[in-house]
DNA sequence: TTGAAAGCGCTACCAT
DNA sequence: ATGGTAGCGCTTTCAA
């Protein structure tokens, strides 16, 4: 069934029945009528491959993330997508994995499939190599990067200012009488890089110096951290609290220190980041940054509608975090 | 840029072009060199709409689920988008929410997308009005339904034996001499009903009575979790371990024991299920039931490529559960 | 208000 | 091995 047995059934022309279903107000009230009930009858459904060839656009963004089954990327995806949808565009998920190659052919691919964006989450990444390919896409299409930063054409970024949130972790916990406080990462992303950053230079602004086997790097793997914790103790270093650039690998602290029977956050305060769904899940809860993914999230997809519509528009917005006190360390 | 203008610059027809574009066979090695040159030369992409339009495929698969937010949707959305995308499919992803008007809506969305097929996740519903929207669905495109179970035309389940699973889990309770398991669920979706009713059938197979008052339902909020809990215990009702149809809500369960000072496992067991990420985020680590996402997942997608290549498959998987033993409970 | 017809850019069949 | 060409099903412009 296509627009031509519609406009014979109906008794008028493809161009009548094309402007019924677009919505065209030229159209005389028993006209539509009676095309619509054709329509209606029959369970004519537009092909949107050939209103797509026309006009060049399936309404579809492209959504890319390096692990949606990552609880952060997921709340993300999440409001993203429906955020689009409320636009009337439908997303395109790529969950990316780490590799950089990975990442390209993930984009090359939304390209290929003529998405009308890119939403770029958690990204842009360390290496130069990959966003020389950005700057890429980005002549072609709208590249939104949301908790990444870059000065491209065409290019709009949203971010959380993690680098003074966690800045402010370290004096909060300075002021409390931290000065030994463990840093736990996984990831060098722009937002990874970012936090670390904000942790050495609140050091440096305090006078203290920053101890580098306090800074380590662990997997998203709750043994692996407690590993860690334990070869750090063994070899003789202390610490007085905990930061982590991401819940999970606060918590993987937490239960390692609570397995030595430690007190959180008596004997050690932690503060993780995110402020996911897993700071409920402790006990005591987890204190942690909220870095706004939804703000972010609802500000990308109003930044790329606003692009959509030729608005002129900021290519960089940064929002700043929030710590969200709970059990395991209150100011 | 389109495939005429590389013709012209190659000096063959569109023909040719296309069959290079296609890697058609039939094509002399230094035909295809010039035009393969051509194309690198121009950066031409071939347009998806035409290609889509003749050939009445996108390559694009529907996937929907109640909130990819949810630890469990977003782990299973992950692996069924990567499994898709290595069979050359990409995905659209519509978290629907849980109105069953907005399910309804995002399937005839994506079948106006016209996407080759749908993957439902933790559908169908308990509503029968649904189910009959599932069935006008699968007339026209392959149903795949990941943990949920219908009969109708065209469609595929695979699901796990959660009836079972918890049907064992009230039994391996009972071993250990707890005969008032309190029983909290959040959600009466096919999968809820089905461990529901494992968890009643084991109650009554052991010729134990089910106490009503001991199966609560409640919202995946820790807070609620724990009122719905004091609430509980100020009726004077008890309880000797706890059994969720979902890891958060064993989770918050627990939580709220500990704050009352008993002992998990020692005063009160508990199993939680799905065996996600969160188990390990608690101290002492939660014990649940693998509900195999991941193999569920990765054979609804290979059901589906199975489907499009004309194989006769079964419609009706089912795998067991396992019980992943952790802190909080031990056979 | 309506219709005729020219694209949109590709695939695939039929010739050669 | 290559070219010509008829679709695929829509939108939109131009006429009437």
């Amino acid at each position: 069934m296509n627009i031509y047995d519609v406009a014979k059934a109906a008794g008028v022309s493809i161009a009548t029945v094309s402007r019924v279903l677009n919505g065209s107000p030229n159209v005389r009230a028993k006209t539509k009528e009676k095309v619509l009930h054709v329509i209606e009858e029959a369970g004519y459904t537009p092909n949107i491959f050939a209103r797509s060839l026309g006009l060049n656009t399936m309404k579809m963004i492209g959504v890319l993330c390096t692990d949606v089954s990552d609880i952060y990327y997921a709340k993300a995806v999440s409001i993203i997508e429906n955020a689009l949808r409320g636009y009337g565009y439908d997303s395109i998920l790529c969950s990316t994995g780490n590799k950089l190659e990975d990442k390209q052919k993930c984009m090359d691919l939304l390209l290929a499939k003529r998405v009308d964006a890119l939403i770029l989450i958690g990204s842009t990444f360390k290496e130069a190599a990959d966003n020389s390919h950005i700057e890429k896409i980005a002549e072609k299409i709208p590249t939104i990067i949301i908790n990444g930063v870059m000065d491209v054409p065409n290019t709009y970024c949203v971010a959380c200012d993690e680098f003074k949130a966690m800045y402010d972790n370290v004096v909060a916990l300075y002021k409390k009488g931290c000065h030994e406080i463990l840093y736990l990462y996984d990831a060098e992303t722009y937002s990874g890089t970012q936090k670390l950053n904000g942790y050495k230079q609140a050091h440096k602004d305090c006078g203290w110096p920053v101890a580098s086997e306090l800074i380590i790097k662990v997997n998203k793997n709750m043994q692996e951290i407690e590993e860690a914790l334990n070869s750090l103790l063994e070899k003789g270093h202390t610490f007085s609290a905990v930061l982590a650039s991401e819940d999970q690998l606060a918590i993987g602290a937490m239960n390692a220190l609570l397995k030595k029977n430690l007190k959180v956050p008596e004997d050690i305060p932690i503060i993780g980041f995110n402020n996911s769904m897993l700071c409920e899940c402790t006990y005591p809860p987890l204190t942690s940054v909220d870095n706004m993914v939804e703000t972010l999230c609802t500000m990308a997809v109003n930044v790329l509608t606003d692009v959509f519509e030729g608005k002129s528009v900021t290519h960089k917005m940064i929002l700043s975090g929030k710590l969200i006190e709970r059990g395991t360390f209150k100011i």
